[in-house]
DNA sequence: GTGAAAGCGCTAACAA
DNA sequence: TTGTTAGCGCTTTCAC
């Protein structure tokens, strides 16, 4: 009773700091999760990161980021080593490459709790935090066509993505909707590679039937999209509409401003975040799915200043 | 000998991993690097995480990154976190708020190797990763006073910070060599907060004697305020230039395209990365100071289509 | 070369 | 309530 105030005293004096380490070992979890996302520099995962860090850092955990550089390999060499430091969790979001999910499995064998986020993967049995991708790109899509578009044109990723196979369907589904009929030339996939913005583009403005309309994947590539096509003396909105996704903060400033869909980076983030958490401390706990919703988020480059063509019947 | 490759086999087909918690103990290391900078979501310092993330990960180094979001309680509770993990070493760059910096002198009483980069301590004795932001600053001055402008104000942000006052430095210098006198009305000091930049946009706007160019201290913020001249009716060059910094990828795509400094995070992210890395393999190494050097990146919004005015003596 | 044992710094169980 | 001790899983030393 005495001795513990001078003890604590002595210890306070000399600053003692217990030693994580040791306390790591005996309690067999390290206070840390692992976080695997495809791109540190793409803005949509670095706000997602900070909303993640959020959470974490409140609740005493440190965060560990790794990236997998949209490779498979890097993912799974990337899934050992946050394996390997003992992360009592992960968060993470599938690179482009991933079309197998094999290598998340030994996580579910080994009992680390793991939350998917955005780029989910459905095959496994998992929590899982994800946007309305489906409904938003039919909303989009029909927004266009509202618009008086016909020629619709998409720009997305490989279909074994969560996020591209379902904003995919979406436009299909709201082109079908409308009798619209789909031309895969109006469909192109991306690998993001330095330089195939501008090829892709191209391409679209050399086809016989120029598309009045299209629909990019991200913001970047959109902003980058509409340059290109005011290089070429044509006009956005008029010539060609263009729509981005994810509602860059630049997105505002760009001329026109470009329309897109707010695709809350940071909540969807904090949500995997909070989830993992709470299978951390219950490890019974049933995988539970989250959805964020997106929203349409208008501005110049979509605006039409014509009125609407007479709805067309193809096919 | 016969045992061993059994034992081996055996250990082989039952998956064995060491448990590196217990080799940590043992060790007294983690093979974690700790990273401390501003804000994830900035894209100058999310380029220099991945540059950090590649020359840790080749190195098998895990990084551990928290933000301080540019506070000093929030940083300060950081490096407790990120000391209390028993990371191997440090990167920082130091947030907006922090004026002093007392709290990094326990990583030196502790003997936890640190390099500082970007907006690195200067009062500190570790190893630094910084940019040329004086004579940047100093030639794109010069540069756009050779362009004709001679009204040019500068947005930026708190004296200590040791990239805000090199450059600052550079451009009062670029002045003066050029009999040009600073106006205080020109120097506006940002803290980033939501529609700040319109605000100040505005003011510059007002003055009785516009500027007729503005340098500033990162892309977005230049871009944004590019988007508000032209709102006002004004032309970006021609009534105002202006130039940005750290050179983004979108500063190519918006209209006019930006002028702006090429400043490369990934590099100098790296560098730190090396640098600390060869620290923690030999801690008796003295503290070394690497100079990256960064560009300038002429575009449109700095091209004077007007030919120069003649030079004119001030005061 | 092989094997046993001490110990990294802590926690939790148990004994006093 | 207080003090003692075993043990987390590894590495390294030291004896054999």
């Amino acid at each position: 009773a005495e001795t513990r105030k001078k003890v604590l005293a002595i210890a306070h004096e000399l600053q003692y700091q217990p030693n994580s380490i040791a306390v790591n070992l005996k309690q067999q979890r390290t206070n840390t999760i692992g976080v695997l996302i495809p791109d540190t520099g793409n803005p949509f995962f670095s706000r997602a990161v900070s909303g993640i860090q959020k959470i974490a850092n409140t609740s005493g955990y440190n965060v560990m980021v790794c990236q997998s550089n949209e490779s498979y390999d890097t993912e799974k060499s990337n899934l050992q080593s946050l394996v390997a430091a003992h992360v009592d969790g992960l968060l993470v979001s599938i690179s482009r490459e991933s079309d197998r999910t094999d290598h998340f499995e030994t996580l579910l064998q080994k009992n680390i709790p793991v939350v998917f986020f955005d780029r989910v993967c459905q095959a496994l049995q998992t929590s899982q935090v994800f946007t309305d991708n489906y409904d938003i790109a039919f909303e989009a899509t029909q927004y266009l066509i509202a618009k008086g578009c016909r020629r619709i044109a998409t720009i997305t990723g490989p279909r074994h993505l969560y996020t591209t196979f379902n904003r995919f369907q979406g436009y299909i589904d709201a082109l079908t909707r409308n009798n619209l009929v789909f031309d895969p030339d109006y469909l192109l996939l991306t690998d993001y590679r330095q330089g195939s913005v501008q090829a892709y583009t191209h391409h679209l403005l050399n086809l016989e039937e120029r598309p009045d309309a299209i629909f990019a994947m991200n913001d970047i590539i959109a902003i980058e999209m509409m340059h290109i096509i005011k290089k070429q003396g044509l006009r956005v909105p008029d010539d060609i509409a263009v729509l981005g996704f994810n509602n860059e903060p630049i997105s505002a400033f760009v001329e026109p401003s470009l329309s897109t869909i707010e695709h809350p980076a940071h909540d969807i983030g904090a949500a995997a975040a909070e989830i993992l958490l709470s299978h951390i401390k219950d490890p019974t706990a049933q995988p539970t799915k989250k959805l964020i919703r997106s929203s349409l988020v208008i501005r110049e480059s979509t605006e039409l200043r014509q009125p609407p063509l007479p709805k067309v019947r193809h096919a």
